[in-house]
DNA sequence: CGGACACTTCGGCGGTGGCCGAACCGTCCG
DNA sequence: CGGACGGTTCGGCCACCGCCGAAGTGTCCG
């Protein structure tokens, strides 16, 4: 054994955490947010039980999810904000690779929704995503020609449409993520997770399905509208 | 063979690119931004040069390495500023782990020179990348509490300092890099980068060693005095 | 109390991949 | 022209790791 960069060694064993097909399903798969059981893994990677429960410990001893025993079940969600970040970066910069002819009918749809529109952790994504922060940026809220901020204009638009702002810690109150369906950046850091938050709350979008994927309501559509500006068929 | 998410496999063979301490170790040192013999890697990660021939083929191949040829030397650096930003955020997130004491004197002379000052690719970091992009706050030419962007001020004086920005394809005109000794955000982007080069041009900064580590000269100081106000003891 | 269920541990198997040295191919230069 | 040198290819070795099924532990519920 040799002496190495102990930086080098620190980033070999944080990739090989991504470094299994298993594992980065499992981690696609909570960029969702939520908490997912054990089993409910299992059967999402088409692994064995034994199996992923070992890959849990591995994930959960590495820091990049944090778990939660309930009774019989073992909860597991990403660690923080700095993981999920993380996760997007390097589903982003796959994503051309990934750009895959759906196989089937019930593939087509289910991706087509999430095209549309769908959460990235806690922020909106898809179309959808990128309407709302194309709006923003239209309407002189969000600056993106010289870097990525809300203007003093946003801070007052946020406000009025009663939607808060808490900065916690040093989380950037926005900051742009790359998504990897439509190749551009949208809204994230805490005021994007607010918005998308305030519009699950208020029902301007819903969940559909057991996945990421989200609709926008038809009270979604009226309010886009009158507060953004955003077109329904934008999000078609 | 089960039909598996492509999207996991895209993700988990990216990041098997990263987990092997070795290709990590190349990859860390072509954060300089330089091409880099792969005899000069070899040396530096502590492997045959035949070991590290079949690493580099995996890292062009897997497109995080561009390659050139000149004569019997095989040049390598990384493939573009998207890899770069890559490297940084793996490398930015497994830093607290990496937070190491240096083992003999040279380490720590060359540990601290790199903490004062160093190129990350092809922007400012370390104390006096903070120094930077803290005194560019403070003087209203960045914003960063709603996000990170320049101010129209920060525009004026890019331009008055006498550096150009010209945007190239998507790449942000600023955008935060996360520092791994600092642990705290730095300007990248394409401001980050015309500074940094702007600063090696004319003698505000000079490499030190052959590694990442730059120093400010006395002309250095100042200028960063008069156009930004950073005190010298800033940088020390 | 007993069975169903969620999860974990363990042993064993097979594939992958990192490593080296030896041999080889080009290029450079005296 | 010949030796030095950078890089590559190949064969062989070994360690690691992902997978499973079987057996075990703890929890829930009828």
């Amino acid at each position: 054994m040799t002496t190495r960069d102990p930086q080098a060694t620190a980033l070999a064993r944080l990739a090989a955490l991504f470094a299994d097909e298993t594992r980065a399903a499992c981690l696609l798969a909570l960029l969702d947010g939520r908490a997912w059981t054990a089993s409910e893994l299992a059967r999402h990677a088409g692994v064995a039980a034994s199996t992923l429960s070992e890959h849990l410990g591995r994930l959960v001893a590495g820091g990049l999810l944090a778990e939660e025993r309930q009774g019989r079940h073992r909860y597991v969600r990403l660690a923080d904000t700095r993981v999920a970040q993380l996760v997007e970066d390097l589903a982003a910069q796959v994503s051309p690779g990934a750009a895959v002819r759906p196989r089937n009918l019930r593939e087509s749809s289910a991706g087509s929704a999430m095209a549309r529109g769908r959460t990235c952790y806690d922020h909106l994504a898809g179309r959808l995503g990128i309407a709302v922060t194309d709006a923003l940026t239209a309407r002189g809220l969000l600056e993106q020609e010289t870097g990525f901020a809300l203007t003093d204009a946003g801070l007052a638009w946020f406000a009025s449409a009663g939607i808060g702002l808490e900065r916690r810690g040093r989380r950037p109150l926005a900051r742009a993520c790359l998504d990897w369906t439509e190749r551009r950046p949208h809204l994230a850091g805490v005021a994007g997770a607010a918005l998308c938050r305030h519009a699950l709350d208020t029902g301007w979008c819903v969940r559909i399905g057991s996945e990421r994927a989200v609709k926008v309501t038809a009270a979604g559509e009226r309010a886009l509208w009158d507060l953004l500006g955003v077109e329904a068929v934008a999000l078609r």
